[in-house]
DNA sequence: ATGTCCACCTGCTGGC
DNA sequence: TGCCAGCAGGTGGACA
C-alpha cells in the first residue's frame, strides 16, 4: 500500500498509539523480511519509550529514548495493524506497549524491511543516505526538477520514480502528477518543456497533499493503522483507469508498460 | 554514469 | 467449481 501519502498516513495513525509509550514486548515471528532483522531488535526495543514517529521518503522512523531509531519500510503489501482481533499469518512482528495496545507489522509479500540503528546515524543509513529531497519540503521545486531532468534520456516516469532524485513517489502518484502536468510518461526527461516542468513542480506536491488529506489510497489494503480506509483512489484521474474516459477530454485512458510497470495516461492531454 | 531488466514473495481476479 | 495466467502500491543488484 505504500507511497509517500500512505506511509505518512500510517505514521500519523501510529503516533497517538505509540508516542510516549514504552514497548513492553516485541515478538519476532520470523527472522527476516527482505533482509534479516537485527539480532537484538527485541531486546533493544523492549523497555524503550517512543519519542517520535516520523517519515522520510517511504520509510517510517520511530525514535526511542534510548537513542535508537526503528526504520521500517512497508514494501508493496506492508500494513501496521493496530489492536488486531487475532495475530494472523503474515503478522511478522508484534509490538506491545504499556498502554495495552498491540501493533502487528503485517506484510504478505515480505518486500518490507525493518532495521534498528542509532538515531544519530539514521539519516546516514545506507537505505536513506542516497535519497533525494522531500517533495513536500523546502528543497523541492521547478529548479530541482529542471536539474534532475536536464539532458536525461530516461523517460519522465522513470526519473520521478528514482528515489535518489525525489523522495517518496511511486507508481500511482507519478502517473497522477504527470497527467496533471500534461507530460507523457515515456517522454525523455531532457525534452520536457520548461513550462511543463513548472506545472509538474506544482502538481507533485498538490497530488501528494490531496492524497494525505484523503488518508492515502486504499487499493487492496487498509491505509490507516486504525483500519479506516483512505479514499484518494476515488480521485484518480488516470491510475487504473485504462479504457475509461479522460476527465478533461473524454479520450480513453491508455496503459503502457515501462520497465515492467503499468503507466496510465491520456494520449490526448499528455505529450 | 546512465538506462534497463529481473528477482524477490503472496494473493487476488478474470477468463476459460 | 477449478485451474492458470496475469497483475499488484517497491527496491536493489546485475547487466550492457
Amino acid at each position: 500500500m505504500p507511497e509517500l501519502p500512505e506511509v505518512e498516513t500510517v505514521m500519523r495513525g501510529l503516533s497517538p498509539v505509540w508516542l510516549g509509550q514504552r514497548f513492553t514486548r516485541v515478538t519476532l515471528n520470523r527472522g527476516d523480511l527482505r533482509r534479516p532483522f537485527p539480532q537484538d531488535l527485541g531486546q533493544r526495543l523492549t523497555g524503550a519509550t517512543v519519542t517520535a514517529c516520523r517519515r522520510r521518503a517511504k520509510y517510517g522512523l520511530i525514535d526511542t529514548d534510548r537513542g535508537d531509531t526503528l526504520i521500517l519500510h512497508l514494501g508493496m503489501s506492508g500494513r501496521m495493524r493496530v489492536d488486531p482481533e487475532a495475530i494472523g499469518k503474515h503478522d511478522h512482528v508484534v509490538f506491545e506497549t504499556g498502554n495495552g495496545r498491540v501493533v502487528a507489522f503485517n506484510d504478505a509479500r515480505r518486500f518490507g524491511s525493518l532495521d534498528l540503528v542509532a538515531t544519530a546515524d539514521a539519516t546516514a543509513h545506507p537505505l536513506l543516505a542516497g535519497i533525494g529531497p522531500e517533495p513536500l519540503g523546502p528543497d523541492f521545486g521547478a529548479v530541482l526538477l529542471t536539474r534532475a531532468f536536464a539532458d536525461r534520456l530516461a523517460p519522465a516516469k522513470a526519473l520521478l520514480l528514482d528515489q535518489r532524485l525525489i523522495a517518496g513517489l511511486g507508481n500511482i502518484y507519478v502517473c497522477e502528477a504527470l497527467f496533471r502536468a500534461g507530460i507523457h510518461p515515456a517522454r525523455a526527461g531532457g525534452t520536457v518543456a520548461a513550462a511543463r516542468l513548472t506545472s509538474l513542480a506544482a502538481a507533485v506536491p498538490a497530488v501528494l497533499e490531496e492524497a494525505i488529506a484523503a488518508g492515502g489510497s486504499s487499493l487492496r489494503d487498509h491505509a490507516a493503522p486504525d483500519g479506516t480506509l483512505g479514499y484518494f483512489q476515488k480521485a484518480f484521474h488516470v491510475y487504473g483507469r485504462e479504457g475509461e474516459a479522460c476527465v478533461t477530454c473524454d479520450t480513453l485512458i491508455a496503459r503502457i508498460v515501462q520497465s515492467g510497470r503499468s503507466s496510465f495516461f491520456c494520449p490526448k492531454c499528455q505529450h
